[in-house]
RNA sequence: GAGCCGUUAGCUCAGCCGGUAGAGCAACUGCCUUUUAAGCAGUGGGUCGUGGGUUCGAGUCCCACACGGCUCACCA
């Protein structure tokens, strides 16, 4: 079987190496990369067998357990000493020390092991459990067998990967090399299963939605557009499940959430990707108030199960997640940390931008009054935050979706919660009034903003129907990830982050 | 999209005022039968991100480009 392996050999020294090593194995008739392998045992397993095994002894026993054990795994490191050798095998449950001695398993196939293998390599090893002189349980192996080839050396034992962008662009290597890295992305998986188990324990029905959608809407964010062929039409990415869900609480589906990505044509930071993932949850007969209270319960019920903890801490601060979260009033925020009374220029955004330019307010100019509140909000609040705030009661202006406060036509029954100066989460009562859901869609259009909500015929239809009084949330669960992990920047809680193409 | 910083062996990093490229780990060859960042001796391995330019001579200086990181802008 002549193959040309020119490909491969470019790829170095090390890899020439292993590749003609595969000749080895060939010739001895052992595939290097069998069907399956021996294995009964992970090495977690191992040695807790081993070590109740110990324990079920009497307290003055000489005897040792004689367990013997299957276990396979990559071989990630290795002592040899001449004539025995000590290594370690990982697998998804952690590290098993293995010790091969020569006289033991016969010069063939010690020989064979020195020669022939590599750190990085799978394999499957069969024998007994032992405790070394440090104390470390041990498998004294007396068979194995090659279980996977890898023909590219592992990264460094002591420093791991640190290149960031290779971290990024092989996440494999970053998980084989950085144990921390494997534990973030653990950590993620249990915090959308505690999500999903809270929501699950409060009766909210789990749905999916399209990602495909003809309108976009539920957000304000330019789209990624696209395009089926059969139907010859364009559609969006979904930049969020807002109106479907909505229409589902039209449907009588009281309590319903789903957890999805969701995509928006912009700027990538480290604190957004052109992919994230949103759970969205809508709950009839509630309020923005009632939101309040499942987000910080929810929020502490997941840290409680991942981290056993409500108390975390994030980019060197102490934060404390525990309930109840502190209410704080947009224009009231404002006020305290700028002096200016948003309602003092209501609704004119030239007046409002006059007074931030004469407190010589660092903030960028904004085509509303609303937007210009949020600008403020974002350069002057969400710095200051630490300890969660439920930031409420925003400009109508830029919540199209949003109830408006009954006792103040300026604004809208809304929430933003702010932890660590980070957004988790925006929340409101649900505007169902499918008379002012068209008149604020309409409005959008009047601004030349590009990412102004588009008219949704259908969705007034649906709220024609009767939504029950609602409130909804989004939270994003990047953020709560990055915010129980301690990690500043999104890349490290996503295992493949958007990146440039190369060459 | 703008500013700043980075890109050297498989990995982690040095490389001064421009003078033929270095270390540790990994690899290879020996020695070594309880080690765990094993140890000892020796050897090989480089398009210095890419393309131009300056210069007798460029990893080093200049310009452009690529990719990445951080900050900013937009958003969750």
């Amino acid at each position: 079987m002549e193959q040309d392996l020119s490909y491969f050999k470019n790829f170095g020294e090390q890899v020439e190496q292993r590749i003609s090593k595969l000749d080895n194995f060939a010739q001895r008739n052992q595939p290097a990369y069998p069907p399956r392998v021996i294995r009964n045992h992970t090495a977690a397993e191992a040695i807790k067998m081993f070590e109740e095994a110990e324990a079920a002894l009497p307290e003055d026993s000489e005897e040792k357990p004689q367990l013997s054990v299957e276990v396979a795994g990559r071989w990630v490191a290795v002592r040899i000493m001449g004539k025995s050798a000590f290594a370690h095998i990982e697998d998804g449950s952690g590290r098993l020390q293995i010790y091969l001695k020569k006289n033991e398993l016969g010069t063939e196939l010690y020989d064979v092991f020195k020669k022939d293998f590599d750190l990085g390599d799978f394999v499957a090893v069969q024998g007994y459990l032992f405790r070394t002189r440090t104390g470390e349980v041990t498998v004294q192996v007396d068979n194995y067998q090659l279980a996977s080839k890898a023909l590219h050396p592992l990264p460094e034992k002591w420093h791991g990967l640190k290149d960031v962008e290779t971290r990024y662009r092989q996440r494999y290597l970053d998980l084989v090399a950085n144990p921390e890295v494997r534990d973030i992305f653990r950590k993620r998986s249990r915090v959308i299963s505690a999500m999903r188990k809270y929501l699950d324990g409060e009766g909210f029905l789990e749905v999916e939605t399209p990602a495909l959608q003809p309108i976009y809407g539920g957000a304000m964010a330019r789209p990624f557009t696209t395009h089926h062929n059969a139907l010859d039409m364009e559609l969006f990415l979904r930049i969020s499940d807002e109106l479907y869900l909505k229409r589902l609480i039209v449907g009588g589906i009281d309590k319903v959430y789903e957890i999805c990505k969701d995509f928006r044509n912009e700027g990538i930071s480290t604190k957004h990707n052109p992919e994230f993932t949103m759970m969205e949850c809508y709950w009839a007969y509630a309020d923005y108030q009632d939101v309040m209270v499942l987000v910080e319960n929810m929020i502490a019920f997941i840290a409680q199960e991942v981290l056993g903890t409500t108390k975390v801490v994030f980019n060197g601060q102490a934060v404390d997640l525990t309930p109840p979260w502190k209410r704080l009033n947009l224009a009231e925020g404002i006020k305290e940390q700028t002096g200016i009374d948003i309602f003092d220029t209501y609704p004119d955004v030239k007046a409002l931008w006059a007074e931030c330019q004469q407190r010589k307010l660092d903030v960028s100019p904004q085509p509303t009054w609303g937007k210009l509140v949020d600008e403020l909000l974002g350069e002057y609040l969400e710095p200051t935050i630490v300890d969660p705030v439920f930031i409420h009661t925003f400009p109508l202006d830029i919540s199209p979706l949003s109830k408006q406060s009954p006792d103040d036509p300026r604004v809208v029954e809304r929430f933003e919660a702010f932890v660590a100066g980070m957004e988790i989460g925006n929340a409101y009562s649900e505007l169902n009034d499918p008379i002012a859901q068209r008149r604020r869609f309409i409005d959008q259009q009047q601004t030349t903003d590009e990412e102004a909500h588009v008219m949704d015929d259908d969705y007034v239809i649906a709220l024609m129907q009767g939504m029950p009084p609602t409130g909804g949330l989004g939270i994003g669960v990047d953020r709560v990830v990055m915010l129980l992990t301690d990690q500043q920047s999104i890349r490290e809680v996503i295992l493949f982050p958007h990146m440039r193409a190369r060459e």
